[in-house]
DNA sequence: GTCTATAATCAGATAGAC
DNA sequence: GTCTATCTGATTATAGAC
């Protein structure tokens, strides 16, 4: 038999609370502090009944990514559908507790091939459906898919978005104003005034 | 006293070895799998060695890091004299090795200081070379500041290029194409057929 | 100046009690 | 179905030997 152990169920309360506990810990401290007997203390739990709830810690962190992805759809989806998708767009990749979350997966993600997968799986889907929203609002501000296709459009900002968050979280700023600048000036001209 | 233990000098043979040893473990299994015990280990000598030589693990981190980034930055320089700067900085922006060390590092930094403040200086040289080096292509081929300031070139530059490796690295390919064609159609535009 | 023996602590995991 | 007592091994760090 593969795992004779028995495991607590999906919605018993203190799965949830360990997963906020794992979930702060990491962001406070990195995804090398989230052990099982840190998340357990910050849980007010033992540290043996993060083995109940999850078969081993990699189990914990695919549980926290997959909670917050989920949840990230759903802010998206109202963001895109809002009048101004590009604006909601970018302040939406310019948040700083996302991507200091993001960083740590990543590096997680390194080296373990199922979390990578499913970061790779979510990825995908924010940007498809980024994509989507963002190809009219291209085609009303007269932007051919010749010159810029939607999905281009998307990858570029979440590039810029991604890397100025953190290069700030870091303390630089060499050429972030410039940088806000333009691409603010190219948001107005496709989407006009923030509201 | 601070640190009353005695220390290895800088140069000795064994403290290179074990920086060696650590840079390929960090790029093979992650930061966390980073330990005393591992590191000499893979540097076939002693764990205790590696107290003797760093203080802590976090001052060999910041030893690794310090060196690669000097390094680097000489590899820089010689790419930013070759006729094609550019060219030859997208080149070197998308190589997965250096993408893969950097997000071990950038999650690291978060939660450390001192290491933080290393990266954000090194970066800040990268790219205050990058900038002057630019600026004269850009010049060249009639793009002025208030169009593209040079700086803003390099920070999307560096963007995308990060952006689109550790993507690949994590299995994603929407968009990565197109990008990849759009970005080099822009470079063959300011510095024509790549050599 | 270089290295080792050893302490003190903390990690993940599981069998078994309620 | 929920939780605990406990094992086994790894980790950092220091005092002291060569």
């Amino acid at each position: 038999m593969v795992s004779p152990r028995r495991i607590g169920s999906p919605d018993a309360k203190n799965r949830a609370v360990l997963i906020d506990a794992a979930e702060r810990l990491m962001l406070e401290h990195g995804y090398a502090a989230v052990t099982s007997r840190r998340v357990a203390e910050k849980a007010e739990l033992k540290p043996q009944l993060v083995h109940y709830y999850f078969r081993g810690m990699d189990e914990l962190f695919m549980a926290m990514f997959r909670r917050r992805a989920e949840a990230g759809l759903e802010v998206q989806a109202r963001a895109l559908k809002s009048p101004q998708p590009l604006w909601a767009l970018w302040r939406f990749g310019t948040d700083p507790a996302d991507a200091a979350l993001w960083s740590e997966f990543i590096a997680l993600a390194n080296h373990r091939k199922a979390l990578r997968a499913e970061i790779a799986y979510y990825a995908e889907r924010y940007r498809e459906e980024q994509t989507k929203a963002v190809a009219s609002v291209l085609e009303r501000a007269g932007i051919g898919p010749a010159e810029l296709p939607p999905v281009v459009a998307m990858v570029l900002m979440t590039s810029v978005s991604r890397v100025l968050v953190l290069e700030d979280a870091l303390g630089m700023s060499a050429g972030h104003a410039e940088t806000f600048e333009l691409v603010e000036r190219y948001l107005r001209r496709l989407e006009g005034e923030p509201a």
